[in-house]
DNA sequence: GGCTTTTCTCAGGGTATATTCAGGTTTAAA
DNA sequence: TTTAAACCTGAATATACCCTGAGAAAAGCC
């Protein structure tokens, strides 16, 4: 599928932003809008591939947007936002099919990732996408698991999105602050600190399983995910 | 693509004037601003390439001229200006796209490889220009690697953008007053002797590793970073 | 409700880097 | 040949950057 196409529906015109920038520069094609009655009218013209779609909106909740969206046969798959402390639970009951839910805040990349597995999902794309290979780490997204040259490695969650982002950029040294920005909560407020942190739990756990320096550090600048092809 | 187009929005004259000379001198159009509302009406009209914005403006906030272009389906990348200790109104979310952001001050051939990075990012020009080769030597600059020969030396931040800097000049003098001014940050106020020692230290690295020498000192006029093409 | 895992901060130690300086060497001109 | 300016480079210093362990706080789990 080339370029799938977002409808983001939030109200908050930061969180719009943040996500049009980040689905854009994913490769998606992006609308975004900010009530219930625009992305009903935005999805039934544009026939977009999936919603983002926060279920508190000012005019209708966004159950409501999926019902009516349902009820003209519009079957598009979901992922919703919500509020940590909006009840959770209460999402997980109404999700259906592909769906799936996310709490604010987010991580942009855990965001395109939750996009990328419901399109697997649902349009049957190449099954084979859920896995990431780099160098001598593979990371099977749907399961999320990590194997370093065939042995299984452990990764806490804040771990497994580090790699993650690293590996998908390969060869390119991210700097703190575009880590970061990827990798961490959008209201996070802490110091650059704590990326060194994770390296370094990332190092302990990656280091024993390869010969190589597989998180390189480029002093002053950021760190890099290294491949070792042979070309 | 040629002569990309790049509108400076920043209220200090100083640095408007700066980085308007070194962004023509690099190849650019340059249009320059000095509010948010100018800028907002400028993309609008001559429709550039890339934003240089900084984020702190008299009238608004850059945040704010991003928000109202892309309201208004203007969609330019942007690289943001913005004071180093300006931790308070520190925002994420600067990088998630194909933006990008630097700290005041910083040196003007940083600027010029961050929108060349840019570009190359968002435009999808041919993929493998982040590769710069000047003779004997070739610097990755996604990996921030350089290679003499084929075998990498190991450079200090410094160091390698001296050496990026002579090779995107190379065969012509550049005098270490202009070295001090696209090199270093613009309010470096020390004396050109580093420059000297700055040319000594990539010497001992470089030399080594070639029968020629690639940086030419012309007395009284400045460095040259040699390529000996035999045509 | 307690236990475990995870997240995040912080500080100490170690190393690389930026910058200056001084003494020696080269160069070009008088 | 003499001389002064320009240049080179090793050494010294302060600082920035990075790594890691330890601990507090929060979240998740049984």
């Amino acid at each position: 599928m080339k370029n799938p196409r977002v409808l983001i529906v939030d109200d908050e015109k930061n969180i719009r932003d943040l996500l049009e920038a980040g689905l854009k520069f994913a490769g998606f094609s992006v609308y975004s809008v900010g009530t219930g009655t625009e992305a009903v009218a935005v999805a039934e013209k544009a026939n977009p591939d999936i919603l983002v779609l926060d279920v508190m909106l000012p005019d209708q909740s966004g159950f409501s947007v999926t019902k009516k969206l349902r009820s003209m046969d519009i079957d598009i798959p979901v992922l919703f936002l919500s509020a940590r402390d909006d009840g959770a639970d209460k999402v997980t009951g109404l999700t259906v099919g592909g769906d799936d839910y996310m709490t604010k805040p987010f991580s942009i990349d855990e965001v395109i990732a939750r996009i990328n597995a419901i399109l697997r999902r649902t349009k049957k794309q190449e099954a084979e996408d859920s896995i990431l290979e780099a160098g001598e780490i593979k990371i099977n997204q749907d399961a999320h698991e990590v194997y370093v040259n065939g042995t299984e490695i452990e990764l806490s969650p804040t771990e497994y999105k580090l790699l993650r982002f690293l590996m998908t950029n390969a060869n390119r040294v991210m700097s703190k602050d575009q880590i970061l920005d990827h990798v961490w909560e959008y209201d996070f407020n802490g110091e650059q600190g704590i990326v060194e942190s994770y390296v370094s739990y990332l190092r302990k756990k990656i280091d024993p399983l390869s010969k190589n320096n597989l998180i390189q550090t480029k002093r002053g600048v950021g760190y890099m995910f290294r491949t070792f092809k042979e070309d």
